[in-house]
DNA sequence: TTAGGGTTAG
């Protein structure tokens, strides 16, 4: 441990503290430092005020500043941007923006993090064109745009579907000198791979290599797990002996992306080792490691073990997040334990976690290949919002127990909301109808699928 | 102080 010298020194020692969590030790030094005359200054608590902010939340953060005004001195730009930024973590939006007046109010000039992070908050609310304000404030402002700047405009695109859009500003930047960063190319080659655009992303790899970029752990992590996707297992798999030669798997994002991608396609076996090379790697694990490993026993039928586990991963200080009930209902569902994932979704709706309309596809899927049909037509019409998968475990549901009229019916209206229909939803309807003896009827309905197709997408 | 990768269902 270094001797405190100077506020400067305390600043450093505190910022290291505060950076692995141990906000008490970091406490203890600004104490001892003013037992010997060095005063803290706003860095001291811009820092704390983070500290906190990441480690506690926001409230915890405004604690903090209340004990920095109390110690004479004011928020600068960089406490509000802080406590922005944390709002904006933890997806209080709208906190994020009464921050940004009240910045304005108490007389501080935001500056172009404040902006870009205020960009990204509308983004995150699926509001492209009010960010798309903000960036443009920027340049009215006479502001001068960070890389970040450019890196979050081209990330909420892609995140909100406007990989075109992101490409353009990508190639417009370029024009007027813009250098791509590698978290650029990072950003649009995932967006491409996601929107099942393979080929461009691999042309926008080729470019990034060409500009001289070295791919990194997240470069490989987004390839391999397109790999995967495009069902190239052996490419994908070549690509995870490759990071790991590499020293690439430090983290558990690449054994959770190889496991995730074995336990889609049924190879329990393989992903029980890949998580058992990661136990072994003695890397740390977060909740993302242990919600696979919960999907891992689901899938082996292990649920005892699944809850056995979530109890010790909560006794460590984790939450459970939306993937975890999700994993869970679905496992209870196909162990054929309907009352249990029906007691596990009134828990999760009474942890008030928010909608979790996957959790409620499961369970009604679940019911349907358990033959409670009528129970799961219930719960269909008790939602407010479904999407593609609902209507389609409905609809097959509805056909194996021979109910085709409803499914045609449901079918057709998943089309008109807009919806991709799965072929063999379509094709478990006109065989359901035909075999029945309904043959005009199965013609007429595929007539009206092709219209409403052509109307409705 | 801001931006990029991993885990859920048909």
């Amino acid at each position: 441990m270094f001797k405190i010298l100077s506020t400067k020194s305390l600043n450093i020692c505190i910022a290291s503290l505060c950076r692995v969590k141990n906000l008490k030790k970091a406490e203890a030094v600004l104490i001892d430092g003013i037992r010997v005359g060095i005063l803290p200054d706003v860095v001291t608590y811009n820092t704390l005020i983070d500290g906190y902010c990441r480690f506690f939340g926001i409230d915890s953060g405004y604690s903090v500043l209340d004990r920095m005004k109390e110690a004479g001195l004011n928020p600068d730009v960089i406490t509000y941007n802080t406590l922005l930024s944390c709002a904006s973590r933890y997806r209080l939006l709208s906190r994020s923006f009464d921050l940004f007046d009240e910045m304005i109010e108490v007389g501080i000039l935001p500056d172009v993090w404040s902006y870009n992070i205020l960009m990204h908050c509308f983004f995150k609310l699926g509001k492209p064109d009010e960010a798309y304000k903000v960036f443009k404030d920027i340049f009215l402002r006479n502001i001068t745009p960070a890389p970040a700047t450019f890196n979050i405009m081209i990330t909420g695109l892609c995140k909100n579907r406007y990989i075109d859009n992101a490409l353009m500003l990508l190639r417009n930047l370029q024009r007027n000198g813009f250098r791509p960063e590698l978290v650029t190319y990072n950003i649009l080659i995932d967006g491409l791979c996601k929107s099942g655009r393979w080929r461009s992303a691999k042309g926008l790899l080729k470019e990034m290599l060409d500009f001289g970029h070295t791919p990194n752990a997240i470069t490989y992590t987004i390839v391999m797990k397109c790999s995967f996707k495009n069902r190239m297992f052996e490419e994908g798999l070549e690509i995870f002996l490759e990071m790991k030669a590499k020293g690439y798997t430090f983290d558990g994002f690449a054994y959770c992306t190889v496991a995730g991608a074995l336990l889609r396609t049924g190879r329990i076996k393989d992903a029980n080792e890949c998580m058992g090379n990661m136990f072994r790697s003695g890397i740390d694990l977060d909740m993302v490691c242990y919600n696979t490993l919960i999907n891992l026993y689901c899938k082996e039928g292990k649920l005892d073990d699944a809850y056995n586990l979530l109890d010790e991963v909560e006794k460590m200080g984790f939450e459970c997040d939306k993937y975890t009930h999700t994993i869970l209902i679905d496992g209870l569902c196909k162990a054929g334990n309907v009352k249990g994932a029906q007691r596990h979704l009134k828990n999760m709706n009474m942890m008030g976690s928010g909608t979790n309309l996957v959790a409620f596809n499961c369970f009604i899927d679940g019911l349907c290949k358990l033959g409670q049909v009528d129970y799961a037509m219930q719960v269909f019409e008790s939602l407010k919002v479904k999407d593609e998968f609902t209507y389609s475990s409905m609809v097959q549901g509805l056909c194996r127990v021979g109910r085709f009229h409803l499914a045609a019916k449901l079918l057709l209206s998943s089309i008109k909301s807009g919806m991709r229909i799965l072929r063999s939803d379509k094709k478990a309807v006109i065989r359901c109808l035909r075999s029945s003896g309904f043959c005009d009827e199965a013609k007429k309905l595929q007539s009206k699928i092709r219209l409403a197709k052509l109307l409705y997408y």
